[in-house]
DNA sequence: TTTTTTCTACCGGATTATTGGTAGTTTCTG
DNA sequence: CAGAAACTACCAATAATCCGGTAGAAAAAA
């Protein structure tokens, strides 16, 4: 931990009783000052206007607007505050956007005390850390869940960029200088191969097989 | 370092000037063995189907697959396998897509070598670790490019969701019991407050805004 | 209680997409 | 060089979306 420092540390959780404990926590800690416990994005938001926050936990189920936004909100009011992720939620999904809206960890509930303040000092040492479940999660390869897709041709790539740009039809035919019949035919097989029948869908089933 | 234990390191990368640089910084390291230098992912998966290897440094501009693409490939042949990204890309974008395929790791290829070594020795350990510029962009708010959507009300994400299954307005209309044309309404009231013109358009501006 | 917001519904015409495949030419690969 | 794969084009019928707003009822907020 930083010596001879205070390290304001807020808690933003909506139950009570995770407040509390994390208070006795921390109580023990020398180098940690409360700087609040707050159980909604709101209440946060107001008490950074007039208050320098080091280190915040972040609950991401709150009551009145969701973690992930909190931490995006967080970090343009305050780019140097830590975010630490704290939450029951384990999927990879919700790590991901965390890590993507700029939090420096993601910490399970179930985490020990003694990994919750090691992971605190890793994250004001400046790494990006996580509890050990959440290394877990993450070192898992995570799209065995999604059925493979047949691997697309070159021109079906750049067809599908132009659908997921919005440009219909008679668009993309003129920017490919191709026939608009052709860019049908490009656009049924792509709806075959991922087995959808929109272009909704497609777009969607394209972004989770990271082909957008 | 782990003691007395041989680490089989691969690296995978185009570049023979890197390889080069990399065997005689490894050559140096009494506990790394190195398993092979690689200049394709093909030449690489087949050299793991005889081979274990507890690291990879992987390059993800190379020229037979998508390094995020490999990355997700090694972990699906090997879990155990710890895949440290190797780039010299730093968009944000990248480093969040390896991470999703079960990367442990992203080093720009700026580091210098002992911070190199510092962060294979905490990725061996269990560590997901990022060398000091990685972190640097990591820690930044993302979405600052991102034009603000106005807020979707509550009915309006659920009709977004539907949108994005690839259901017609009729079906969403069958499963939300409401008449088709309310359905057509907010269809179109998303279409304005995205500013887009279709539903592939939709889809996509709502996943870049992670509403889906 | 009043005002505002959200939700619901309208609806015909124009535009665009989807459907059902078939098939010739060009490019690529072995 | 031969075979395979990719690309191109066909095309009418049908289905679906998009467009232009307006407007009343219900729910929420002040």
């Amino acid at each position: 931990m930083l010596q001879d420092k205070w390290i304001q540390l807020a808690v933003v959780d909506d139950h009570p009783i995770v407040l509390h404990g994390l208070e006795r926590l921390f109580a023990q800690e020398p180098h940690i000052s409360i700087a609040g416990f707050f159980t909604t994005g709101a209440a946060f938001i107001d008490f950074m206007a007039d208050n320098e926050v080091q280190v915040v936990l972040l609950d991401i189920a709150l009551p009145d607007i969701n973690g992930a936004e909190l931490c995006r909100k967080i970090k343009q009011l305050s780019p140097a505050t830590c975010v630490l992720a704290f939450s029951s939620h384990s999927e990879r999904a919700v790590i991901m956007q965390l890590l993507q809206n700029g939090a420096s960890g993601y910490l399970l509930k179930n985490i020990a005390a003694p990994e919750l303040m090691q992971c605190l000092e890793e994250a004001l040492n400046g790494q990006i850390t996580f509890s050990t479940e959440v290394k877990k999660i993450m070192a898992r390869p995570s799209a065995g869940e999604l059925e493979p897709v047949l691997p697309l041709t070159k021109r079906e790539k750049q067809i599908l960029h132009l659908i997921a740009d919005g440009k219909t039809n008679a668009a993309i035919a003129a920017v490919l200088l191709l026939s608009v019949l052709t860019v049908e035919t490009h656009r049924k097989n792509l709806m075959q191969k991922f087995g959808v029948k929109n272009a909704a869908a497609l777009i969607k089933a394209a972004t989770q097989h990271q082909l957008l």
